[in-house]
Order: C-alpha cells, then structure tokens, then sequence
DNA sequence: GGGTGTCTGCTTTTT
DNA sequence: GCAGACACCC
C-alpha cells in the first residue's frame, strides 16, 4: 500500500488537495469505480504508458483519477505534474473533475493546460534566452497575416499571386513540423513565391523578433529550441515534472511529439491517451504515427487498451465499429458494450438540404414532446455552411438552439479594436496594434501619415510608437495629422500612467471613451452597431476577474474564447470537429453525401489518407450519441450557389446493414408531390440501396477502382462533369421557352450561359440553375 | 480618405 | 450566392 505523504509537507494553499487525496489513499475508493483496464490505466505510474482509449471508454475519467491516484500515493505533489491537453476546454474540464475527485485545490496543478498555455508560461520565465523580453506579446492569426503582408510587400512579392494567408499556412506547417527557417528542406522552401518561401520565412521571423512577439507556433518551436540549448533549463524542467500525461495523444503534432519527448526522456514517467481512430487533425499538422511509435520511442513501455464503451447502445456501436474497420493502418481496437442494443440507427434520405432540416425539426419536436432534454441533441455538420439551415428553420420553429463554434467572442472586430487599445497601453512598442487602432475611429491618420511613418521606422530601426514620437517634433507630416498624432500619443501616455491606480475594467472604458472609440459605434448607424456596443461592455466586465491588465491580455491571446452562460436547454449545432470529446443521447448527422461527407477537398488533397481521415470523422461523429442516432443524406444539394445533384455518401453503404434501418423522412409527405415521388420507391431501396442514386455511386466507385488514384480523385465528379462542362454543346433552351423545375416549378428561360440558365420562375422569382435540372414545360 | 463596383474563392480550426 | 478584398474614382 501507498505511503500517504505527511501533510505539513505541503504549504497551506496545496494541503487541501493533497490532504484529501492521501486521506483517501488507504480506502482507494475512486479506484473501485473502474473496471480493470481502467485500473491498470491509472495505477500503472511509473514508467511509459500508452493507453489507447476507445470512444466512450472514460478516457477522461482514467486520466483525473491517475492524477488523483498519483496525488494520493505521495508520488509527486501537484505542482510535479505535467499534465497537457489540446483545448482550454479540455483542460478546465480536466482539472474540475480532479477537484471533484481529489477535493478542492486543484489549481496547485499549476502545469496542467494545453500545450500553448504551458509553453508560453515556460518561455516567460526564460525569455532572454531565446531573445525575447518576457513581456512578449503573443500574435494571433489576424496580427500575423497583416505582418506577413508586410513582409511580402518588403520583398516585392506580388501578394496577388501569393497571398499572405498561403505564406501564413506554409509557415504554419512548417512550424507544426518543428522545422525552424534554417531547416526547411531547400526544395520546399524554394516553393513559395518564386523560390523567395525560405526567406520569406526568416524575414517573418526577424520582424517577429523585432516586436518581441511571438505566434502560436513558435510557443512551441521557441521552448523546444530554449531545451535545446539550454541543458540546464531542460534538466530542470525534467527533474521537476514527476510525471506527465498528455490527453489527445493522437493529435499531437511533430513539434508538440518533440517537445514531450525531449521533456518525457528525463524520468520516463509518460502517460499518453490517445484513440488513433479519432484522428481527425491531419489537416493541421497532427501526426497519428506518434501514437504507432509510442513504444519505439520508449522502450518498455505498456500498453493498456480500453474497449468496454459506456456510452452507447448495442446498434450504434456496431455500426461505428463496421465503419472504422474500413480504414487500414489502425492500431485496432474492438469496442463492445454490455448494455442494451437499443434502437437501430436510422438513415434517412431527402429531397434536397431544405427538407433535411424540415425532417429534422420535426424529429426534434416530436423527441421534445415525449420530454427530451434540448441539451442532449445535437446536430453535427461537416462544414459550417450547413448550420444556416437549421438555425433559419429553428428559428421559424421556435425551437431553442446554440451554433458552437461560431465566429468567437475575441475575434471580433470591435473587440480586436477594443484589445488593440489595451495592448499599446500595456505594451507601448506594440506595433502591430498601434497600426491597427492608429486610424480606428478615423482621425486622418491613413495611408499617407503611416507611410511616413513607416519609413522612419524602418530607417531608423526602431518602433512604429517611437517613430511617432520623433516625427511629431519635425515637419514631416502636415500640420493637421501631426498635431492629431501628437494628441494620440499624449493620450496613450496619459493612459499608461493609469495602470497601476485604476483597475483594468475602468481602464478599458476610460480609454475606449476618451479615444472616442465608442463613439464611433454609437454615430453608426448599422444593425450591428448596438450589438457591437454590448459586446464592448461584456469585454469590459469580463475584465474584472483578471488580477491585472497584463494578466487579462494573456489570457485573450491563449484562451480565445469565453464561456457562454448555460441559461436554457437548447439544441446543439456543431462541426464534427467541433463534437469531439462530446456526447449526447440524440444525434443528427446530415449531409452523408459524396463530396461533402467525406469532402472532396480531402479527396483531391490527401488521397486514401485524406478520405480515412474523413471515415474517421464519421466515428467520431456516430460515435457522440447514446441512445438515438439519425443519419441524412439529400439529393439534392446547394454548392456555390448551384443546386447540384448529389449521390450518397461511400459511408452509408459502410453502415452494417443488419444495425441500420433506412426510414422515411418525417417531413416528406407533407412537401409537394415530388417529395413524395421522389421515395416511392422507399421499399426496395430500404432493403438493397437500390436507388439510381446508389448505383451510381456504386458505378462510380468501381470505375475508380479499376483505373487507379487519378481517376478517382476525379470520379465523384463526373455525374456533375457532364453537366458543368461549360461551353462544350450549345443549350437545350433558349430564351423565352417555358420549362418546369422540380424545387422552382414553372418558369421562363431568361437567359442561358453555357450549362446555366437563369429562369424568371413564376413563383420563385429569377433563379439560377443547370440545364439538366429543368424540364421542357 | 471614403464610397462604390468588381473580382475571387469557397472544409475542418485550436492554440 | 455571397462575403471579403481591392482597385478605382471622386
């Protein structure tokens, strides 16, 4: 038995959680709540430990009991412990249920967060060894665009043909692999702009560095080069983390796998949870081959599968199951379940995206009535587009629902503005925000007062602010904007000198008024403007939990969200993505069709990789619901503002066929005649997939099959191929005939572009559609 | 410096 | 089909 550590080890502020969990050590009881893989998971400390966690295995619940069971065996004491998530989420989620477990005191574990957090919390302590001031500012995606932007333009890159955000994604990538400027593959990074891409990147950098800032990748890149050439600074850290976990193992990408590694090396007390079947961000950089590796890399290590899954019934499960067994290259694991087979996943297919939310509205309703709890539905799209209709028609139905994912809080623009203000009064050489707020509300100061500016500063080698400073005492700039500059610069003086007497939230709204930064939203007369003003005063409250400016700024620069009020029972509309780690008793997927699910793009890019990433998706995606799950496909289907004709997806047919039931959508009857017609043959295609559709998707497959990777990529195409083929035969119609479509009914032909009609349709009014979408009236 | 017209591109998105 | 970026004009 484990030796409970003395409590006057502790200081007072710890005592709370290591008392506890030491006083619960001799009884164990959160170790009798598992079952015994769990408990091999979470007791097996020492040394390297993989444990691949299937979906809906509790996953999380081995981690916080392993910390817990760590804290209570006296092994290390909170602040010994790594421990590092991939979401803020995550990792608040995470260390709420350690404080459950373990009693309240959780905060001691000062190193449990996500690998940014950690990072930047690292790197501020050492700064000056990697040249920077610890008071860096930590750039997101916009600061760095508008940077690169100067970069190019610096280099007289055409940002035309290569735009900043491509330079951005390039470096990004490049930054995920770990690799720094000088380790780019010559051949890659010759691939951007002419041959300029590796330049390109060393150039960013050294604006970077300038600024003293630092962007999300380089959190990373710049505390793996700190433990690179700093020994000392690495021993350190190894000595002190006792132990470390990492959640998400699959996701981790090159730079996050080294930087573990290089840290996990010292006392080899690894633990890594990670399901390689819920991998779904190769997109950004993440590596599954760090899991399939985990024992190459630490030899020794154990390895501890978790397959009893609590979540789910029987039939969901097994159709999870069927489906992920398409993919090759997993480490394989059989999920199963002692619980109840329960209702069988339904597939449904619909006319067109419309009648998909109709359906589901009504379903949702009808789950409602019978006392369903709103919070435990979602919806789970592949791309966000597909939310709009099913917020209009909640919004019609009245029904409650909440879009996760949107548009954040921090990445709006009155806030940015807003934060723009706060960073040069924290940060007087904060460049990149004084450019931003400069002439927000305009003052005069455009492109002609920055560019001199711009060119002293560049000339001078030193910061925008300073060359402000300078220029305000010269002739350089007219009378009007230097005065107005100077005034500028006095304010922010002004404000500076407020930091240490007032707190942060007054602050905030004092600058934001003097600067007449409200003003401007309240003169506009847009509908947005009101709700921008709200917005405003949420950031300044917000403010108020902070111990200080500083403290406040970190924060919004790490954790780029907030956390919305759980005032109603609503249903949840989410990406895939976006579900992860989620679940719910009813889920909807709609959208099971060729191009969008698995998407096309991931297709043409990334191949068989691209399209088993996608199958993956569609596990995570099966795998949130508990007891109901409803998945839909339409035939029809808006891309790019053309209704198109689409197939089913491949993964329907991948469903097993036995744990499947194919129904009818509920809203069908009541939609027009075609609706109707549209599955009156329901029957035989329940049974056998037998539709035209299918069929053709079925063809389509073949052929790919037969005629190799090119072929494929470019086969799902074809149905729509024969009728995008613009300008190879002249139109069927001309202008002024009469034709019938099936979504618009009646209309006349008003003009005709190659395949695409526009069509005065007399109750839909002009639309635009294909050719073979119309009918001779 | 601001407003209007035109062009482009278009998954997922955390930190 | 629509948003966002940019060029051009006033």
């Amino acid at each position: 038995m484990t030796r409970p550590l003395p409590t006057e080890e502790f200081t007072p502020r710890e005592g709370g959680i290591a008392a506890r969990a030491s006083a619960l050590a001799g009884r164990n009881p959160f170790l009798d709540a598992l079952n015994p893989e769990q408990r091999a998971a979470v007791e097996t400390i020492d040394g390297p430990l993989l444990v691949l966690a299937g979906a809906g295995t509790g996953k999380t619940r081995v981690l916080t009991t392993r910390i817990a069971h760590i804290l209570a065996s006296a092994k290390a004491r909170p602040w010994e412990i790594l421990a590092v998530t991939f979401t803020n989420k995550a990792a608040r989620e995470m260390r709420e249920r350690v404080e459950t477990l373990a009693g309240p005191g959780a905060e001691a574990l000062q190193w449990l967060g996500t690998f940014h957090a950690i990072s930047a919390k690292i790197l501020r302590r050492h700064a000056e060894l990697v040249g920077l001031k610890s008071n860096f500012t930590i750039l997101d995606t916009d600061d760095q665009i508008r940077l690169l932007k100067q970069v190019l333009q610096a280099e007289n890159v055409d940002d035309k043909r290569w735009p900043p955000r491509a330079l951005a994604h390039q470096i990004d990538a490049w930054k995920n692999r770990g690799l720094s400027p000088a380790q780019v593959p010559a051949g890659e990074a010759r691939s951007f702009a002419d041959g300029k891409g590796g330049k390109l990147y060393a150039l960013y950098q050294e604006r970077l560095k300038a600024l003293n800032a630092v962007d999300f990748g380089d959190l990373l890149l710049e505390a793996l080069r700190l433990f690179r050439e700093n020994a000392d600074v690495l021993d350190d850290y190894r000595q002190r983390f006792r132990y470390i976990l990492v959640d998400e193992y699959q996701d981790t990408n090159t730079a996050q796998y080294l930087w573990l590694r290089l840290i996990a090396q010292g006392r080899h007390n690894v633990c890594c949870v990670g399901d390689d079947d819920q991998s779904v961000y190769g997109w950004r950089g993440a590596e599954v081959e760090n899991i399939l590796r985990f024992e190459k890399d630490f030899p020794g290590a154990k390895i501890v599968r978790l397959e009893r899954n609590y979540r789910s019934t029987g039939h969901i499960l097994a159709a999870a199951s069927h489906l992920i067994a398409h993919n090759e290259g997993r480490l394989g694991k059989t999920l199963f379940t002692e619980g109840a087979d329960g209702d069988k996943p339904t597939v449904t297919g619909v006319w067109d995206s419309e009648e998909e939310a109709r359906a589901i509205g009504e379903d949702i309703e009808q789950l409602q009535r019978k006392g369903q709890d709103l919070d435990e539905v979602a919806i789970l799209v592949r791309a966000s587009f597909q939310m709009r209709e099913f917020e209009d028609r909640f919004i019609t139905l009245g029904l409650p629902y909440r879009v996760i994912g949107g548009p954040r809080f921090y990445e709006r623009l009155e806030i940015r503005d807003a934060l723009a203000y706060l960073r040069c009064v924290a940060q007087p050489f904060d460049d990149l925000a004084f450019e931003r707020i400069v002439n927000t509300p305009k003052r005069g100061l455009g492109d002609a007062t920055l560019q001199v500016l711009h060119d002293y500063s560049r000339q001078a080698s030193v910061p925008l602010t300073q060359a402000a400073r300078v220029l305000v005492e010269t002739e350089e700039l007219k009378p009007k904007p230097r005065a107005t500059l100077r005034n500028l610069m006095a304010d922010f003086d002004r404000w500076r000198g407020l930091i240490d007497t007032t707190p942060q939230n007054e602050l905030a709204e004092l600058v934001l008024d003097e600067s007449g930064y409200t003003q401007m939203w309240r003169d506009d007369k847009t509908p947005e403007a009101a709700g921008r003003l709200e917005n405003l005063k949420e950031l300044v409250r917000a403010m108020e939990e902070f111990p200080d400016l500083a403290g406040f700024l970190e924060h919004v620069s790490l954790v780029m969200e907030t956390d919305e009020a759980a005032d109603q029972r609503r249903v949840s509309i989410m990406t895939l993505h976006g579900a992860k780690g989620l679940e719910f008793e009813t889920v909807y997927l709609p959208g099971w069709e060729e191009g969008l699910f698995p998407h096309q793009r991931s297709l043409d890019d990334n191949g068989r990789a691209g399209l088993e990433e996608e199958r993956r998706l569609a596990y995570v995606g099966v795998t949130r619901a508990k007891r109901r799950l409803k998945i839909f496909f339409a035939t029809n289907r808006r891309i790019h503002g053309l209704w198109q004709s689409t197939i089913p997806s491949r993964f329907l047919d991948e469903l097993p066929a036995s744990d499947v039931e194919v129904t009818e959508a509920a809203g069908a009857s009541q939609y027009g005649s075609y609706g109707v017609s549209r599955f009156a043959n329901m029957d035989s295609y329940g049974s056998s997939y037998s539709t035209p559709g299918w069929k053709r998707a079925q063809a389509t497959r073949e052929s790919a099959r037969e005629s190799g990777p090119a072929a494929r990529r470019r086969a799902p195409l074809t149905i729509q191929g024969e009728v995008l083929a613009k300008s190879t035969s002249s139109s069927r119609f001309a202008v002024g005939v009469r034709v019938f479509h099936q979504k618009f009914g009646p209309g006349t032909v008003a003009a005709v572009d190659g395949n695409k009609l526009s069509v005065d349709f007399d109750k839909a009014g002009r639309k635009m559609v294909l050719e073979s979408f119309v009918e001779q009236g």
